[in-house]
DNA sequence: ACGACTTTGTGCACGGCTTCACAATCACAA
DNA sequence: TTGTGATTGTGAAGCCGTGCACAAAGTCGT
């Protein structure tokens, strides 16, 4: 039925997907969207779009298809993009600067507006415009820059205590690319971004096709 | 009852957070863990690890728990570890340099052994011990080194093109971190690790907290 | 006004993953 | 040898997500 009651972990990752189809739509000047053509733009199925769409109480015209405008509207609702929320990059090592620097971030509205790191040679210096702060500081630096965002790209060993000073100033987003399993309370959104698991992921597959092949 | 039939791909995606854990007790000189201890070490729940193992065909023992070199060395196994498989990165902006720089992959059997940009200025340098080639010559590249993965950390308008040139020169293997959606064949597996949208996905949560307190 | 056509919204069934609960199995001590 | 205690392996139930298939509902041409 619909409505803003709750809306399914796997739709809420696919919002982002869809709102990113609708802006590539855009420019070309069409007025709706059917599912299908949803669908194949982000490389999902026309009944999963029809079904995720409905759990946000937008309603597309049957015959028709979506209203462009109104669709994008009602999806950055949703996915609260009116706010933008400041990130804080904890830890500047090879990723920890690439993503300080990411302009991804502060297109999709998460700037970069601090970042913390051991290095005395770097602390109260600025990287690419980012003032660089000591991990004492962190506490100070969150409500100084109201950050809703931490990031940690710190090696593994430091993680955790980056990841508890973290909670420790408020801070209940966390996204992690650090190689390790990290310990938040439950009311703290935790997302892990292991590039080393992933790519072990393809290494299991590519393993496992020689093995067939061979069989 | 187990053997090497089919693993789960949920099973796959656990196996590295098992090994990881299985190296950080390693060093205490424990000879076995049980099921139990893990779950704790990696963040899940006790049943699955034991179910996961099952799948492997690797066995415990009951009332003592797992062997940890015998487990650790068919996790391995499983994974296609004992190979290593040589990653061009493609794309050396802010993320890509980092990635190709980044220690994790060499460390995890995953060397990075060549690099592909557009820019005509780091085309046949080398960029921290990697050297870079031509977009044209990535077939070349794949051959000589005999690459199984390819890393996509171009800009989303240059990205289906660098998939559809890495699938063209039998590349089975894509890593992406570009913010769009690929099309690759079905025999090649594709993984997008998409930053934006794991923020979008934190910035959903952070948005309905704050609405839930509201109401 | 009406019928043909299009597309949405959703009930339902299916499959995969998770979790519980417990019998089966092993080590070890008496 | 037998009993006790521990831990595995797995059947079964439940949950979530996916995708089909179709009625409901709108547009548009005549």
């Amino acid at each position: 039925m619909a409505g803003s009651g709750h809306i399914p972990e796997a739709t809420v990752a696919r919002l982002p997907l869809y709102l990113r189809a609708l802006d590539e739509v855009a420019p070309s000047g069409q007025v709706t969207v059917s599912s299908e053509e949803l669908a194949d733009l982000s490389g999902v199925n026309a009944a999963k779009v029809r079904k995720d769409l409905s759990y946000l109480g937008t309603y597309g015209t049957r015959g028709v298809g979506y209203e462009l405008d109104y669709l994008k509207f009602e999806i950055g609702r949703a996915l609260g993009l009116a706010h933008t929320w400041p990130v804080v990059v904890c830890g500047l090592g090879n990723l920890g600067r690439a993503l300080a620097n990411h302009t991804g971030f502060t297109d999709a509205g998460f700037p970069v507006a601090a970042a913390v790191d051991t290095d005395l040679d770097k602390i109260g210096t600025t990287i690419d415009g980012v003032p660089v702060f000591a991990p004492a500081e962190l506490g100070a630096v969150v409500s100084e820059f109201e950050i809703a965002i931490g990031v940690i790209a710190t090696p593994a060993s430091a993680a955790q205590a980056v990841a508890d000073a973290l909670v420790g100033a408020g801070v209940k987003s966390i996204m992690s690319f650090a190689p390790t399993v990290l310990v938040v309370p439950d009311d703290v959104e935790l997302r892990a971004v292991d590039l080393a698991t992933e790519l072990q992921i393809l290494g299991f597959h590519l393993h496992r096709s020689i093995e067939n092949a061979e069989t």
